[in-house]
DNA sequence: TTCTTTTTGTACCATTTCGAAATAAAATGC
DNA sequence: GCATTTTATTTCGAAATGGTACAAAAAGAA
């Protein structure tokens, strides 16, 4: 199933048949940003077709059918979320630093420079399929918990080294962090400037971090 | 347009022609309710037909095409959430039970009893819709300016009370307190339990009421 | 009763959509 | 060169979808 390049000196051996004429990756790359634009079932196989330059029983044999190759984009989306948290939630930094780092680059994917703001690919195609598609659903709550885990670890983090007072709870500031990036997924669909999607994620950073340990807190 | 109903005493006045065979107001409903369960692209006229009871000619004569129909359903949930929310956000009582109070019911209309957990109508199948179309991604900013104003509105009412910090910033803290109905909606679709959604918004409003004038604050 | 008005219900149509079969093409192994 | 393997392209077909035409039905008006 999985494919080597041949830049890899490691089995340079060429497979059997005729050579596929696309790139998987970049195929399910552009699969995946006509989902986000126009949701999965609002999303034709035709329109998936053209996005790819890839014709339908080709889309098929490569990823099997319409639903198959949505779940695939889900994963990926959610390989590349855990992969983009673990990047941004700088445990070098200051925690109020990381927070505003990781909404930073949460609003450069919600709204690509250029293009139209688009959101958070889960928020807007996930949660509309999940309630008909236990599937969906199921991976929709793994990717949430996963978001919150990500925060909490983060939070704890910095309560260990004194930047949060010992008395907050970090699961639920966690809940609220990732709160936060559901508003700007919401808001930025809405058709929100950047600035004012900012505006929020820094305030909600303010708040998070209040919870000062009780030193630094009187004023 | 309007439709007197023969309880008013006013115009008895029986309209001419075959009188139709359902309650516009009860189609609407259900159409919002398969909408709701399937979003806009996933709903087909065969299921408003079904859900509804009205064929398909008849769905068409009485809201016009799918999209007007939707866009109908949208309206009504809007107005819905306005009135909804005047009457959550007690202005007599105090803040936090306020907020308390508006979320219990936010929770109440994205978890029905008995039925599979829905989310915001509007985050749900506008969300999705609003890149590709226009007039919803309007219909749905104009909304979420509304929640924010009637959130920042309370705020304010809190804030002359005393019971919120005069440093404070309302329109900040009401655009959280927002994104806190964001998250419940993302979550409940998500499959997030009741209990963990309510923890998660009491402790939101700890946090947004957590801005206490300085008086109150040590401690 | 008969006529008019409005809604309903059946049937229909054009298009889209998803999927699959069949065939052609491009590569390797012998 | 020929067989084999894998992919690409064309084509087809069944079902679903959105929308509509038209006659029957149910009411009031004349």
């Amino acid at each position: 199933m999985v494919q080597k390049e041949p830049k890899e000196p490691n089995t340079p051996r060429k497979p059997r048949g005729r050579p596929r004429a696309y790139d998987p990756e970049q195929a399910l790359a552009r699969v995946m940003d006509a989902f986000w634009h126009t949701g999965y079932s609002g999303t034709s196989l035709d329109q998936l077709s053209a996005a790819t330059g890839m014709n339908r029983p080709s889309l098929y044999g490569a990823f099997g059918d319409k639903r198959a190759l949505y779940l695939t984009t889900i994963d990926r989306y959610i390989a590349g979320g855990q992969q983009g948290m673990e990047q941004a939630l700088r445990y070098d930094l200051p925690l109020e630093k990381a927070l505003i780092e990781l909404y930073e680059r949460a609003l450069a994917l919600y709204l690509p420079e250029g293009e139209p703001a688009r959101g958070c690919f889960l928020v807007a195609t996930a949660g509309t399929e999940a309630v008909a598609d236990a599937e969906v659903r199921a991976k929709l709550g793994d990717a949430l918990r996963g978001v919150d885990r990500a925060f909490e670890a983060r939070l704890r983090h910095a309560q260990k080294q004194g930047e949060l007072d010992p008395a907050a709870d970090p699961a639920l500031l966690a809940r609220i962090a990732t709160g936060v990036l559901h508003t700007l997924a919401v808001r930025s669909r809405a058709g929100d400037a950047r600035a004012a999607l900012r505006a929020t994620a820094n305030g909600a950073v303010v708040l998070i971090c209040a919870n000062k340990p009780a030193k630094t807190r009187r004023r």
